[in-house]
DNA sequence: CGCATCATGAAAGTGATTTTCACTAACATA
DNA sequence: TATGTTAGTGAAAATCACTTTCATGATGCG
């Protein structure tokens, strides 16, 4: 898996007259070996400890790489903060989020995706992405 | 309607022992005579025409004890700015966002919610509230 | 290797709030 | 009605989370 998507950003920089770096590198492998939903301020502090010389703007711009290549998407939940989360090849999903702990939990509901469409046609509208984000406490903070 | 609203506002004002102002008055009046989805920065360049010397911070902070208050609801369109829709008692509905004019359009669909409540009693998770947004292009824009 | 390009890091700049602060206005209470 | 206490206001400064700039440093094709 991780393979995959390194060679799917490698063949992305090249094809673009890029140019593969330490710090690309560097900053990939930490994105494919974290959590999901990483806001860059959490993936900048998580390399700072072991390359304190990363810049936050490096890690900045090749998360937008990141996302431009396909491995990676944007995502808002809210806090203010932009969130990168993991792309796996057709895959669709929405969110659990918990108020409490901040956890996000991914889920697929074909029914929901389908209605929409529905709704969409409705209005003559052309859907190009959706988001579907359920707020509220997970079963751990219902406690 | 209005006069609902302007009743649940001053009675939330009241209840926090917070005071009623002119500029409270004024705002509130403009928020509720114009469009829904309003960001901060519309309101406070609509009110400016009429009243110069409300300070954005004032409209800030307003819409804010709107939210509050209940009559109004902080949303995110993923346009950077937030932006204050009017609630109406009991209601819910979710948006579609037109990525070519702007446009938001409102829809509510029954069966969706049942179904994101099931989600989420899947996951032993306890909804507060949700937010479902369908972006693309309107029947307009389409063209 | 040479060098045209792209990349990087530090720092400055942005845009949208959000907070601070000196000054007012509300609303009991005298 | 005059006061005192507390909340509210507006202008300006401060924050926050990016985003861009710029001088310097790598890359990689020829």
């Amino acid at each position: 898996m991780k393979r995959v998507k390194k060679k799917i950003f490698h063949d992305y920089i090249a094809k673009q007259g890029l140019k593969s770096t330490r710090q690309r590198d560097i900053i990939l492998e930490a994105f494919l070996s974290s959590d999901r939903h990483l806001s860059i301020e959490e993936l900048y502090l998580k390399l700072r400890a072991k390359h304190p010389n990363i810049g936050y703007a490096t890690v900045y711009r090749t998360l937008k790489l990141f996302a431009e290549s396909g491995i990676a998407r944007e995502m808002q939940f809210g806090d203010g903060q932009t969130r990168y989360e993991h792309v796996g090849e057709g895959e669709h999903h929405d969110h659990l989020v918990c108020t409490g702990c901040g956890a996000i939990i991914e889920f697929e509901n074909e029914t929901i995706e389908t209605l929409q469409k529905e709704v969409a046609a409705a209005h003559g509208f052309l859907i190009q992405t959706h988001k579907l984000e359920l707020y509220g406490l997970c079963a751990r903070c219902r406690g």
